[in-house]
DNA sequence: AGGTACATACTTTTT
DNA sequence: GTATGTACCT
């Protein structure tokens, strides 16, 4: 994966950005007859072909939803290459995801065959990687520099705030950790931001130490954060103008994609890549050999890089990671001479869905309106459904997802959005008891399992020993009778001695600690210098790939066969999921025979959600609103459309945070091509009790006739008036009662029972006192007559466990249950 | 040093 | 309801 460009490589007769198509006849693929015509322009529409076409040093490419910008965006860099505008290594493209970049990739290849190779095409991160192993010297780093995840960063976090006592002050690692990130993300460091910091602030005082403290940390563990991959490249380019020049004559068009969720660092980062190269600096680089003759413009100078940025303000969800929409909205100021495209064209959704998404995002004031259409009709409405409970939801999602399945549709063309990954649990549950194939996607990912990332450790010490955190997960995994003791002894004695941790390792005889520990400590040090030497490019045995460096590892700690051993059963799901590790790296070395241990660790370090997505596999894919944005499928049930969680409590306080959220409901509702389902829980298990929901203020901004309520949410106005507002504003038209639910579940295209939602706040449903004890029997609307088995809970969270005689067992809200006792 | 038992606080979204 | 932290025991 980490085919390291030579900036010298590209050959001297290169074309020229923008300048007549060269038909050197020196590349296999041969000539174009004349008047041939280009097959990339195909089933465009005017606007999309414009888009690909179009050539001058900015290019903004609004693109609604599905609107189909990636489809653009690749035929734009084929038509680069096939008119010879320009070389493949000429070409960086900018993905949000490694799996948008591959897609990208191979659609290109697809198009051109071998004349694609050698372009960049990956995400910010990974291109950034790319950089600065290259050019680690420069940045102060040795070129086998670890990237610590937000896991690695807390736990260092962790430590300073133990050290220091911050916590006295309201420091915990996850608040330092999102200050830390945010002020990295505007490329401030410790030294910009304390010369601003309010010093008569005692908490200011202790943030700027934490910072400090952590910066030290990672400099001296050789590491950067994820932040750090953005930010250190931009300071590497302002710091060092030669090698930013070397990239800035590499790279003559640059294409972003979801430019909407760039921060303030990947912008710059951008910037600096497309500004142009100074005459002087280009004479210079000619005089060194590397080749520029043809790229420079009349001044001498080398102008700056083409720009393209895709992007949908509309579908902007990453404001508190730092995206900033203003990238969008001012790119014409920042960029003179911006050609502006607009797509709005859908060719992806049923008008009915598109109607609800306008009506919706439609409430976001301070946007620039935009409207989707599409010409492939109406299609079905939009199915809604109010829940009893978060696991009744995930009942109707189940069911109604065998009831596509028995249509026709495959488990793989549906899926299941939420807005917290906590959600899934019911959803897993319910799917499992229903044998519905699912598949999570995000969440806790594999690489962050703890035993995968104590085997990473191993990899991660040999490949970069000055990795202190590494080292000291490992140093007592597994057990090794080496203690917190005698690890903060090695950590003090490493620091009084400026030595490293791992020499500290080395030297610990000088420790007078007993020989169990020594000799233990010793054994490992040994191993791994053992391990270090198989990688090591100066050892005339050759070197080990990762599998064999991993499996050397494993055997000489035993990590393996202890697990394996171990009467714990959970161990043995452990063992196999250290195996799997083992079988990914076999898998590596396949696929990258000339890639070594860095390449892997850095591949594994940014591996996102939506990467590992396996469209070849024959399952539902669950993911969270965040994960699904760029994906798209037939069957889309967005759950959880409920105040609190959509949007999100957390959101409410924060400026633009509701805006926000909306789009986040209007990126989840435009995934889906053919049907989408929206769902609701009245009630909802949070925090180990249950909280009564309110349906999403969203809800009511969809035109009442495009939603077909197989069950209103008008019963969710239970509790008396105390709620703020009812759920549709208008106060006409809505006649009906309570919407029934048909039992188990109604068939396909069912006689759908209309049940228009309610909304008159007198309707309440309210048990008031009503007092259920274990052997009652009660008769409940949907699920019929039960006996209660147990009541738990006081007062209004009084739950009533109940064995129904047909549907089973389930636990009840008895204030607002629809049940009566009998 | 390491294990167990109980108490506690936390849950937004992610490269 | 879970993951983490503390106290106490072996």
């Amino acid at each position: 994966m980490m085919t390291l460009f030579d900036p010298d490589n590209t050959p001297a007769h290169q074309a020229p950005t923008g300048g007549p198509i060269i038909m050197d006849g020196r590349r296999p693929d041969g000539e174009r007859p004349g008047g041939y015509q280009s097959p990339l322009l195909e089933g465009l529409n005017p606007q999309q072909r414009e888009a690909v076409e179009y050539r001058g040093p900015a290019l903004l490419i609004i693109a609604g939803a599905g609107s189909g910008k990636t489809s653009v965006l690749t035929r734009r860099i084929a038509s680069l290459l096939e008119t010879r505008e320009a070389w493949p290594s000429q070409i960086l493209a900018i993905t949000f995801t490694n799996k948008a970049a591959a897609e990208m990739q191979g659609r290109v290849k697809a198009i051109l065959g071998q004349g694609a190779d050698g372009m960049w095409i990956s995400t910010f991160h990974s291109s950034c990687v790319r950089i600065l192993r290259r050019e680690a010297e420069n940045a102060g780093l040795s070129a086998s520099f670890s990237i610590y995840d937000s896991a690695d960063t807390k736990v260092t976090l962790k430590r300073i705030i133990k050290s220091l006592d911050a916590d006295t002050l309201g420091f915990t690692p996850g608040n330092a950790s999102a200050k830390i990130s945010k002020l990295k993300n505007e490329l401030a460091d410790v030294d910009s931001y304390s010369r601003n910091a309010n010093m008569s602030d005692p908490q200011e005082v202790m943030f700027v130490e934490i910072f400090r403290q952590y910066t030290q940390r990672l400099r001296a563990a050789n590491a950067l954060d994820f932040d750090d991959l953005i930010g250190e490249t931009v300071y590497l380019f302002r710091a060092f103008p030669k090698v930013a020049a070397l990239y800035r004559r590499r790279f003559r068009h640059i294409l972003v994609d979801e430019y909407q969720d760039t921060n303030h660092a990947q912008y710059s980062l951008v910037r600096e890549l497309t500004r142009p190269v100074d005459p002087e600096l280009a004479d210079e680089m000619e005089a060194t050999g590397v080749h520029v003759r043809n790229l420079r413009d009349a001044t001498g100078g080398i102008p700056g890089a083409s720009l393209t940025v895709v992007g949908d303000s509309d579908q902007s969800i990453y404001a508190f990671r730092g995206a900033d929409t203003r990238n969008i909205t001012e790119f014409e100021r920042d960029f003179p001479g911006t050609k502006v495209i607009l797509l709005e064209q859908n060719y992806r959704s049923t008008q009915n869905i598109l109607s609800a998404a306008n009506a919706v995002i439609g409430h976001n004031f301070d946007r620039k309106d935009k409207k989707l259409w599409s010409a492939g009709g109406d299609g079905e409405k939009i199915v809604g459904f109010t829940a009893y409970s978060g696991h009744d939801e995930a009942q109707f999602v189940a069911d109604e997802i065998e009831v596509l399945h028995s249509a026709g549709m495959a488990y793989r063309d549906m899926a299941v959005f939420y807005r917290t990954n906590a959600q899934t649990r019911a959803l897993e549950e319910i799917l499992v008891r229903s044998a519905v194939p699912y598949r999570v996607v995000g969440g806790t990912k594999f690489y962050e399992r703890a035993e995968i990332k104590d085997a990473l450790a191993y990899l991660i010490s040999v490949a970069n020993p000055n990795d202190e955190l590494a080292l000291r997960r490992i140093l007592n995994t597994p057990k090794r009778g080496i203690g917190p003791a005698t690890e903060t002894g090695l950590a003090s004695f490493a620091e009084a001695n400026q030595i490293s941790f791992r020499q500290a390792m080395r030297d610990c005889a000088s420790l007078g600690l007993g020989p169990k520990v020594t000799g233990a400590i010793l054994k490992l040090a040994a191993l791994l210098d053992e391990a270090a030497l198989k990688i090591d490019p100066a050892n005339p045995a050759g070197q080990a790939n990762v599998s064999e460096l991993l499996t050397f590892l494993l055997d000489g700690s035993g990590l393996l066969t202890l697990l394996r051993g171990s009467r714990d059963p959970q161990d043995e799901a452990r063992a196999e999921n250290i195996e799997e590790l083992v079988a990914q790296t076999k898998d590596f070395n396949k696929e990258n025979p000339d890639s070594g241990l860095v390449d892997f660790l850095t591949q594994v370090s940014l591996v996102a959600a939506a990467d590992d997505l396996d469209d070849a596999s024959g399952t539902v894919s669950l993911m969270t609103l965040h994960t699904a944005k760029g994906l798209e499928y037939e069957a889309v049930f967005l759950t959880g459309v409920e105040e609190g969680l959509l949007p999100h409590q957390m959101s409410a306080n924060e400026p633009g945070g509701p805006a926000e959220e909306r789009r986040l409901f209007y990126v989840g509702i435009t995934r889906a091509r053919q049907r989408l389902y929206l769902s609701l829980a009245m009630t909802r298990a949070q925090f180990g009790d249950i909280n009564v929901a309110m349906p999403s203020r969203y809800l009511q901004e969809i035109p009442v006739a495009l939603i077909d309520w197989k069950q209103s949410p008008g019963m969710a106005n239970s509790r008396g008036g105390t709620q703020p507002r009812a759920l549709n504003a208008r106060r006409d038209g809505f006649g009906g009662g309570f919407a029934k639910r048909g039992e188990p579940q109604a068939l396909p295209p069912a006689p759908k029972p209309k049940t228009e939602w309610t909304n008159r706040v007198s309707q309440v449903r309210d048990n008031g006192d009503l007092t259920l004890a274990a052997g009652d029997r009660i008769r409940h609307v949907d699920f019929g007559d039960g006996r209660v088995n147990q009541v738990t809970g006081d007062g209004t969270k009084r739950i009533a466990h109940v064995q129904f005689d047909t549907a089973g067992a389930k636990k009840l809200l008895i204030k607002i249950a629809p049940i009566e006792k009998i």
